[in-house]
DNA sequence: CTGTATCCGTGCAGATACTG
DNA sequence: CAGTATCTGCACGGATACAG
């Protein structure tokens, strides 16, 4: 395992004497960061709803990711205790995974994310528009 | 310009004829995902709560971010809709970045998710011990 | 079925230098 | 002050092959 394994992408170290707002709270927010912001972590939370699924369930449902992508995104989530998984010890193996208790409140603040997408999709891509040929007339 | 131009970081396309729950949904959260968890803009957006940031005062506050991936990242904002960016024409040069109406909606929604990894940022902390731990003892 | 191991290409971010 | 332009590296993700 390469990147699973390393403990923080080493962000420079959270000095305690910034006055900016941030230092702090920006460990935090970049700790989050780097863990919903990683393209699959969201998806997979907000896919695990309140359900049991298992890893192929998983991969054929988020539909893109590599196996690999999975397994390391599954194992980061579970080391940080957002989900739990569970192996079967039958054969063929059997891996189940769901959300902690943890997960589930990481999983409401997410699902309001995604509500505010959908809502909102509609005017970014008109704002995306309007730059986009305001830029091409400047041009 | 090279990232900042790119229309969308082509993913396949959103076909309308899957079942998954996801695929429709999925291109909202992939371009949200794009958008805020590109390590950047949800600190931006937070920073800019209500209030006008010039360049310089962003670039100081968030300390760490480059002037390069800072000018990016509000370009993107701006492209979306969620932050305005004004010129004043004097020398040297003021321009101001404040978020849109529409930046305050996702600057209400981000706060969620601060707030939630402050909250539970020692869980966090303490899961991942336990799991380093335990796999240290499994090695 | 559920992974791990390895190789490999690319895209994103940092550093630096330059400009209006 | 507020950017652009360019080079560069390496971390990340995909593909593939193999294993328990």
């Amino acid at each position: 395992m390469e990147e699973g394994t390393s403990k923080e992408p080493s962000h420079s170290e959270c000095t305690e004497d910034a006055f900016q707002w941030d230092t702090r709270e920006d460990c935090d927010v970049r700790q989050i960061l780097d863990r919903i912001g990683d393209k699959w972590s969201l998806l997979v939370i907000a896919l695990l709803d309140n359900r049991v699924l298992r890893f192929t369930e998983l991969k054929k449902t988020i539909d893109g990711i590599s196996q690999r992508m999975l397994t390391v995104t599954l194992r980061q989530l579970e080391r940080d205790g957002l989900v739990r998984r569970t192996v079967h010890p039958v054969v063929p193996p059997r891996v189940d995974y769901e959300l902690t208790p943890l997960g589930v409140t990481l999983h409401d603040t997410i699902q309001a994310l995604v509500s505010w997408t959908e809502k909102h999709q509609n005017e970014i891509a008109t704002a995306r528009a309007t730059y986009d040929s305001r830029d091409a007339v400047v041009r």
